[in-house]
This record gives C-alpha cells, structure tokens and sequence, in this order.
DNA sequence: GTTAGCACTCGACGAATCAGAGTGCTAACA
DNA sequence: TGTTAGCACTCTGATTCGTCGAGTGCTAAC
C-alpha cells in the first residue's frame, strides 16, 4: 500500500517542509533529494500520497504540506534520528550550575533552557508537594502567640507557615504536638494523609483546641501547595516561528498557556512512560489543532514526578525535540536530587 | 508663548489620539470637540504648536501626533483626573483576597493586576530580603550531618537552606550557634551585616570550623536572596495595543523585558517619593524610545520596600495608569501586611 | 512503469488608479 | 488684527490589473 518509495519521497516531503515551512513541490523536491526519479513521477507518487491522506494541498497548484497522518507516519518510524550533541549536554550541564540555586529554579531553568533549544514553547510540570512523603515537622517560635511551622518532604521541599497559637498553650504544647505529628505521620504521603491517621493524633494529643491547631497546619500544608505548579517558557523563541507571525495567533496561544488548568490537564492525558506525541488534529483543544505537543515525565527513584513537553506548530522538529525530552527527563532527575536529602 | 485656546487645542488633541491612536486634524477635531473656532483657526494653532515642537507631523498631510514635550506638558498639567473607581477598587479587593496566598502571590498578582487594568505590561520589584532586618535564625536537625537552617526576617520572608554540618560537630553546637548569632544580629538590616558583627560571632564561637559554617548560611541568606524578584505582567494585553501589531516588536520589547538586570536599573533610576513619568524620548534605553514608563516605590511603615511600573506606548493613559498606580502602593502596603508579624 | 510536454491555476508582486483626510496658503470678512 | 472660507496640493490606503513563477494534472510517447 505504501510501498519503500512513496516512504522515502514522504519522508523527503516532510524533511523538506520542516526546515523550510513552505509547500513543497514534485520539482524541487527532485532538485534537492536525489530520488533518482523524475518529478512527473514524483507528482503520480505525490497523488497516491494526498489519496491516502498522508499529504495534503491547500488548493490546486501549491505545492504538498503533510497532513496530521504524514507527520503520524513520520513520528512512528521515518524519523531521522537527532540525539542531543555533546556540547547541547554540557550547556545543559552548565547551565544548571549556574543558574539554579534554588529547587522552583530547577523547573523554571528547564522550561527555559528546553524552549531555548527547540525554539518552542516549553511547559514544565514541577512536582506537587501533596505527592511527596511527609519526613518531619517542626515549629519556631515567632512570639508569644506564634509560631512558624517548618514542614519537611522527601521530595526536598521545606515549607512554612505562620500559625496562631491557642490561648492559653505554651510552646511546649506545640513541641509536644509535633512530636506526636512526626511519629504518626512520618513517611506517609502527604496527599493520602486522612481519617485514620489524623484519628490517632487526636487521640494521642488529647486537647481539642491543639488538635485544632495541628489540623490547621496540616491542611494548609496539602492545601497551598496541592496545585501543581507551572512553568512556562519560549513566548519569545516562539515568535521566530514562520506560522507565529500573526499577533493575534500568538495572542492567542498566549492567553491558552495561561490558562493553568487547561494546560494540566493537557499534559495529565499523556502520562505514559516514554514519549508521547500528540500530532495537530489529533490534539482534543480545538486552539491547537494546527499544533504538536510533545511530553514525558520524569522520575525519581522509579517515582512519577511531573511532566515536560514542548508545544510548537505541527511543523517541528520532531526528532531534535524527542531526543531532547528524552535526555532531560532522565537529566532532571539528577538536578533534583541536589536539592534532596 | 502657549496661550489658554492652545492648551485647549492640545489636550483635545492629546486626549483623542490617545483613545484613538489615529493622527487627528483639525476638521475632526472641530467636530468632536466644541471648540468654538473653525478648523482653519484650528489649522493655524497646529502650526503653532508643531513649532513650539508640542506637536509632530509625520508626513505633510498627515494629522498631527503629540510630541514627548507634548505628552509631558499634558502630563504635567492638562491631564485629565481619572480616579480609580470604587467597583474597580472593590475588584483588586477581591482579587488579592481570593488569589493570595503566599506573599510571592502577592506581587505576581499585583503585576497581573496593573496591567489587566491599564492594558499594558506591568513590572513589580519586589522587596530584597537583604534589606530587611534580621529577626532571628533558627536550625532543625535533619540528619547525623545536616540541618536546615531557618532565617526569618521582619519583612515577613521566611528563608530556609540545608547545611552541612562539620565532622565532629552535634546538634547542641549548632543550637549554640543559632543563639550567638540571633543575639548579634536580631534587629540588623541583613545587607549591612558586616565585619564587626562577624567579628564579634567570631569571638563568641571560638570553633574555626563552626564559625564557618556560621558564615556559610548567614552569607547564603544574604546571597540568595540579594536579587530582587522582578514579576513582569500584561504580555498579552500589550498585544492590545495597536502599537504593537508587529510580531518583531513585540519580541523585541519581550526580550528586553527578560533582561532582569536593564528592568531593574531602569526602574532604580526612578526611585523618587510619588510617581514618575519617563515618557518616549526621555527614556534612555533607545528600545523604548517609542513607550513611557510610569513608576511608583512602595513603603511600609515609611520603609521604602519596592517599586511598581506601568509600560507601554507613549500612547498611554497616563491618567488612568498614574491613578491605579498610585492606588496600588498604598494598597500594597496593606496586603503585605497581612504576611506580616 | 516512467517521463516529457503542455495547458491551466494560484499566489505574490508591482504599477496604476482613486477616494479620503489633511495641510498650507491666500484672500475675504468682522 | 484675528478668524474663516476656499482651493490646490499631498500622502495613505484600498483596489484593480497584469505578469511571473512554481506547481499540478493529464496525455501521449518511451
């Protein structure tokens, strides 16, 4: 059905218009590929391809462009492989180093540095605390009816609260109250944090109004930082794009990105292992139809921790963005582990 | 020189270019405007104006456009009071009260704020932790060989960073140290902590490698957080603009908004008691030439804390944005308050 | 099955045209 | 003397019209 020579001139056709962002035609495309065939038969091979739905002509007499199935096709196995070079990965490398001091800078540096290579737009799903293990809690005292609450993940985050202390407790209390946390508590993680455990600190606390107290901190500990966060960068490497030239469609785009949700849940329909490439049509969001979204998640210690992916026109380099993804998603793991314990 | 019937003349033409961003004429503008004069008379006031350089003309037969010496006369003078509405007074209300939650929120919704309102790009600089005073220093053991230290400041910044214990060293040491430093310090502006104070610790330590480590975290809090957070919003309303209908532009103006070291220097250079205006022309940066730059400082409690800034076109509002702004900073201080202790 | 040739189709580009809005100048007016 | 009407002139932007180049599809020959 679609025999080795229609690959090769599919392949050479979408080679061609990625780099060049133009409909390309059964001449030029004779010129620059050596095909060994002439360009009227490139034209017959051209129609098979456009009857098979894998090319696609926006109206008689411009040149081809692929379709969603072309670039499928291309993805699933004409793809010419791109790894990342040798001095991609030490700027990489150096690039953390300088720059990330902080661990919210690991996630914001990724998306930077992935849209800085792509020229495209990156999205970095960073972690989301209530997924990480709770390890230990602890309260400073601030004044006499405060404190700060200091608590401690696995995932190497320390988060911390101002919290008001019942009348009439002493800060002894609160030590004590964290003592109980600590031993109850330790290990679990955040977001399966419920009934029964919370059951025995009370329990074990045995003061209604300290309990409150312990609860409170909990709750805000899951609640603030339930949402994940997001990072986002290459508005600007986008704007190079040719089919970015239109302030209206970068506008637009814009506005999608900033739409947390949405974009969440984007990126949570493709939570795979490997790779996962969602080709323009077959995007769900009718915004990014003439767009591709390539994402992978990256671990810790066999653990899912988030999601990154790159959104650019359906015209993209495929291979450069995969193999890219690939080496950061294993990389980012290492970078996050500086900032564990 | 610039009699009562030509300011008239130019605030008219003033207030319609910017709500039109049309070069305007004289037969439109006696149409729209009760004037009491024809437009030949109306010819000739131009003419006069354009001389006394208030007025730009791009082309012969062209309407006449406001000069950087017009919008500042307008803005020093003419300009229309527009004060921030009690509807749009009770919006930020809400918005910081349903969004907020951490005080990093409390800037990034500001910029996201200003420039939702004014429909430009907005820039908030926010307080540097290092010019805030030192309240206290607290550590939490994490390990055999670490510890997090804690550092509170009366800015409301709770900082926290992982460190090292030295071989040999307890627990106990470290508390030890955490009281020398908190009876030195407490009270001191974190960026003038200098020789003596250290000195002093120094002495009171009398353990080499403690002290170190002392050092280490004290410098780390001023380090990390010497940088000035910069939080930047609006991209998407700049595209409003009908200035900014150019992808280059845009990019352009994007760019120079990710050079964190310009923005701050710019926004430093105007660090005066109420509000600047630094309109086209004026500007020194030959990027903005063609946009203003409104800036106001926030305070609290007359400590001077940040600034915040309106860019855009020298087609602004500029009655609409000075008045929000000049909202803004004394809200600001109110919901910094709020993460206050 | 492959290729050459040919008629046909679009889009992009530049030149020509035209309407609309504006100016500057002059002369008349109060 | 300041104001206004009138007029010639200018420039922009939209529209139209060829023209050119690149491409296609079809047919016939190889």
């Amino acid at each position: 059905m679609i025999d080795e020579r229609k690959q090769r001139i599919l392949q050479a056709i979408i080679d061609d218009y990625i780099s060049s962002a133009e409909p390309v035609g059964s001449r030029t495309l004779a010129r620059k590929h050596d095909l060994g065939v002439s360009p009227a038969t490139i034209r017959n091979e051209m129609a098979d391809l456009e009857m098979l739905g894998y090319l696609e002509h926006i109206h008689t007499s411009s040149g081809r462009i692929p379709s969603s199935k072309g670039y499928r096709f291309y993805v699933d196995g004409l793809i010419p492989p791109k790894p990342v070079s040798d001095e991609e990965k030490s700027l990489i490398d150096r690039w953390y180093k300088a720059r990330v001091k902080r661990i919210d800078e690991v996630f914001q540096e990724t998306a930077r540095l992935i849209s800085q290579v792509t020229k495209n737009v990156s999205i970095v799903l960073a972690p989301q605390v209530s997924q990480a293990a709770f390890r230990c809690l602890q309260f400073l005292p601030l004044d006499d009816h405060r404190a700060i609450a200091v608590i401690m993940t696995d995932a190497g985050f320390v988060e911390n609260k101002i919290v008001e202390m019942p009348s009439g407790a002493a800060f002894e209390d609160f030590q004590r109250m964290a003592g109980v946390i600590n031993r109850s508590l330790a290990g679990r993680i955040l977001r399966s944090i419920q009934g029964t455990a919370m059951k025995q600190i009370r329990d074990e606390i045995q003061d209604e109004s300290l309990y409150e107290s312990a609860l409170e901190v909990i709750r805000r500990a899951l609640d603030s930082e339930k949402r994940e966060r997001l990072y986002l960068g290459g508005a600007t490497h986008m704007m190079e794009q040719p089919e970015f030239q239109d302030v209206d469609r970068i506008k637009d785009i814009l506005l999608m990105l900033e739409e947390e949700e949405l974009i969440k849940d984007i990126l949570h329909a493709h939570r795979g292992e490997g790779l996962e490439v969602s080709i323009g049509q077959e995007n769900e969001n009718s915004r990014i139809k003439d767009c591709s979204i390539i994402t992978a998640t990256y671990h810790l210690d066999g653990e899912l921790l988030g999601t990154i992916a790159v959104l650019g026109p359906t015209r993209m380099e495929y291979g450069k963005a995969m193999s890219l993804l690939e080496y950061m998603n294993t990389n980012l793991a290492n970078v996050i582990r500086r900032f564990h314990w």
